[in-house]
DNA sequence: CCCTTTTTGAAAAATATTTTCAGTAACATC
DNA sequence: GATGTTACTGAAAATATTTTTCAAAAAGGG
């Protein structure tokens, strides 16, 4: 279904600057930061404000349109890092960390990746969200609140 | 080897202010933002500033001390999605991305670390760095400069 | 074509990060 | 232990990013 009909079909409307930024989207071979879409989208759209590339940015995400991506390995949160051992799973509830071995695992998959997509894979980002033992239990008394933010 | 060895071995000086933020560090159990580490750390040393802290933040990831983890799942650009398919191998050289499923090969992975853990996995991120065929062929007249930030 | 409601862009506010710079402190050498 | 070099520090300012506010404009159902 076209991004359109899905916005319109969503109760959203379909007004020029958001056109402009869909064929921006819908053209991009990579990912693209909201200063990069204004940038291409006032080409369209010549009024068009960054904020309503955010606003629209939250709308199409909402509606799972676009996907997003991290560059440049920025971060928000630290960590003290044991030697060798390279991901990270979160307790969405109390926000627990713990770290886990996982490398062996992938390799199969990165191998598969490499053959289907003509890539070389050199590094990896895998990081989980799930409830650590003690949440699990509480859970029943009282639900985690669902993660609202992109 | 103890942080404070590492720093010095590596021609780091070892400070009060840096002995703080490692301590807080040290102690996290998940991953804190600058500004939470800067709260913590001024209970040892009350002058502390937060520029320190992004400082030492950044020494300690060059000499993989900590670890970065995404919290809230931010995310620094977008990308047209394809439905069913939830990873990205992004391009280190010219930045082109492709999509590719992998979910099922993923799933003997999480029921380990279920188990090794005792978290029940909700939900993860992986995301791939690579290079593209194109960049492969390129590559011997002009390697790509390494990523240098965090 | 009109009315209601959503959407828009500018400006301001709130947040987050980096740069600059003069003073301070670490530590190698004496 | 004193001393000199150089790295490090914190404050302030600069820069960058994202969100909020609000009056005007536009979408689209009637």
């Amino acid at each position: 279904m076209a991004w359109e009909e899905v916005l319109a079909q969503n109760g959203y409307r379909v007004t020029a600057p958001r056109r402009a930024i869909l064929l921006v989207l819908q053209g991009a071979t990579q990912p693209l930061t909201p200063e990069e879409i204004l940038a291409q989208a006032r080409q369209l759209h010549p009024s068009l404000g960054l904020v309503t590339v955010y606003r629209t940015l939250d709308v199409l995400n909402a509606l799972e349109l676009v996907r997003c991506a991290h560059r440049d390995r920025a971060c928000h949160g630290f960590l003290p890092a044991t030697q060798g051992h390279h991901h990270v799973i979160i307790c969405q509830k109390c926000h627990r960390a713990v770290e886990f071995p996982g490398d062996e695992d992938l390799e199969g998959l990165f191998r598969r990746i490499e053959e289907q997509t003509g890539y070389r894979v050199c590094d990896h980002l895998l990081q989980l969200a799930g409830l650590c033992p003690a949440c699990q239990k509480e859970e029943a008394i009282e639900p985690y609140p669902l993660e609202e933010k992109i």
